[in-house]
DNA sequence: GTGAAAGCGCTAACAA
DNA sequence: TTGTTAGCGCTTTCAC
């Protein structure tokens, strides 16, 4: 591999002028520079990054955990980070963790070792988490799922409310028993997601029942599940609603397979409006999220981390919009 | 920022023998270990990766180039590529190119660059196209759509022979007149797949009729409007073949708009098996992959390249199966 | 505008 | 087993 020297003896220059053609053209006369660039052609050389970066302690990476990637949402997420990420002129690393602590402190650890700049976290944990006290906290911004008291700026939604709005909305269609298809106990989003819907039954004088309420992982698998549970029994929910629209997709097709219709017998809801949902069958009435910008907002926040700018907001909200479409109508025999 | 030399100083010893016990634990005394150990959390320290990988050359980075992440079959790809990554001690960069000759070859260029060792490509292009011609290519692995006439290892479908499996699949339900909605133009794999189910409709004596050839982008929106176009006319197919299952769905979603039953109307198959495929109404009968080990085999492949391991194949086929589920009948009035 | 030279933080001979 | 020392390839003063 050849190398900043043999570029400068090929060229008749000094290392430090081929340096400056390639970093700072303007400040170099454009015949000089014309030797080099001939000079840099003739030795196919590319510049050493990692030598460059090492030097000039700058890397323009920025890392990005995902639980999934392959949950539809996190991938427009990942999107819109990319795109600010490009425009920022940072490179996105992106890293699917499986929701393992042990793989997030890993790529996280490229921060303090200088391989990366700053780290997007859109998972309820800190890979920070014990790192030493003395030395000051990386960049770091916390989008999607946020953790419970965290010092860290954070993009996130108005979940609660979300989820409130939703259930009103099957509320004002007429529906008291509701069933609710959950995520993980563990995740801060899902709780946050019951009380909006614990928030919309105690405002309608509705007794929140937790035999209407079902615990998945938001995969397909888990709503087929949610709703093998819950529309079984004389007295089942005239309406479920999923925490994801991939869960809600599972309930689609189990409640069908009961010789169910949907929704006339039974309505469905989702949350977060992936592209499937408005494919799947009926149409998926859902919460959409402003998926892309949770990247570009998390982007630009690590960003002016990173270069010491001032943060405009350390805590961004994003908007939510009822999404409703034909998966929920009326129950049967509804007075309204 | 704490450095080596820093370490050193307060465990009394020299920064050589700190590298030595961070690197290889067992060339040191156990004391004096404890002693550097003890001085790394007093300091703080975290060695600079950048000055690592520099000095020794290595940095056990792979890129990764995604078309898109948001396609569910990448997502599973890439799976199987972290998973082997993290086994054999390399990071994976995952890089979403959006299909853009320039930010494919903006991330190739880390391997000339020295900040990753290989690239693994998941699209018929070659991001070191035009490189001086008498540098050593780096090590790339081509993988999923193969760049055609490639001197680069491979891993990839049969495409041709899975599309003839469905299309003869179709065939043998007794339907002749069979749509396709094809990839685009610009893609190998979709022209492989178009021959196979001409292979087929040859072999079965039946006259191919580019009327009933459809091109689309593998979006749902695509499949929506393949079968607008392929529907609509007196004389429309019986059977619809999409060259993926996301085009697959969308045109199941319009074929139900127009009044029609799948499968009793009209039969649709799809491409990859996403985990939708098993969700959708009716059930998707596709052509199956086995996307992990797509991921799986790049990586192997490129480690070996990296490493200078012999390669016990250059060019990797994985096998394909057919997916039978509930979109796919014989036509009615079929003679069988 | 260009060159000489110092040194970023670390590893790896080699010496002790 | 541990220390000394010479760089890795580059950027960046500071002279000229």
């Amino acid at each position: 591999m050849s190398n900043i020297r043999e570029v400068a003896r090929l060229a008749g220059v000094s290392v430090a002028t081929v340096s400056r053609t390639l970093a700072s053209p303007e400040r170099v006369l454009p015949q000089t520079r014309d030797k080099v660039n001939a000079a840099v052609k003739q030795a196919g050389y590319h510049p050493n990054l990692m030598a460059v970066q090492f030097r000039s302690r700058k890397t323009a990476n920025l890392v990005i955990l995902v639980p999934t990637i392959a949950n539809p949402f996190f991938a427009r997420v990942i999107s819109g980070a990319q795109q600010a990420a490009q425009c920022a002129g940072y490179r996105l690393l992106l890293c699917d963790t499986q929701g393992q602590e042990a793989i997030e402190r890993e790529f996280a650890e490229l921060v303090p070792g200088h391989q990366a700049d700053g780290v997007i976290q859109l998972r309820a944990f800190d890979p920070f988490l014990g790192h030493p006290p003395g030395s000051a906290t990386p960049p770091i911004v916390n989008a999607c799922e946020i953790i419970a008291g965290t010092p860290y700026p954070t993009v996130s939604l108005d979940n609660r409310g979300g989820a409130q709005a939703m259930t009103r909305h099957l509320i004002d269609l007429g529906h008291r028993r509701i069933g609710l298809i959950k995520g993980p106990l563990s995740s801060p989003l899902t709780q946050e997601r019951l009380a909006g819907y614990q928030d919309a039954l105690g405002d309608a004088g509705i007794e929140f029942d937790t035999a209407l309420v079902h615990h998945g992982d938001f995969t397909l698998q888990a709503g087929y599940d949610g709703a093998t549970a819950l529309i079984q029994g004389p007295h089942r929910p005239t309406a479920l609603f999923c925490e994801n629209d991939e869960m809600a997709i599972g309930a689609l097709k189990r409640i069908k397979e009961a010789g169910l219709q949907v929704p006339t017998d039974i309505s469905v809801a989702g949350f977060d409006d992936i592209s499937m949902a408005a494919y799947c069958d009926p149409p998926l009435t859902t919460v959409e999220q402003p998926a892309e910008d949770f990247g570009r907002h998390a982007v630009h926040m690590l960003v002016a981390l990173i270069e010491n700018k001032p943060l405009a907001e350390r805590h961004v909200q994003l908007p939510f919009t009822l999404k409703i479409r034909a998966s929920a109508c009326a129950p049967a025999g509804a007075g309204r």
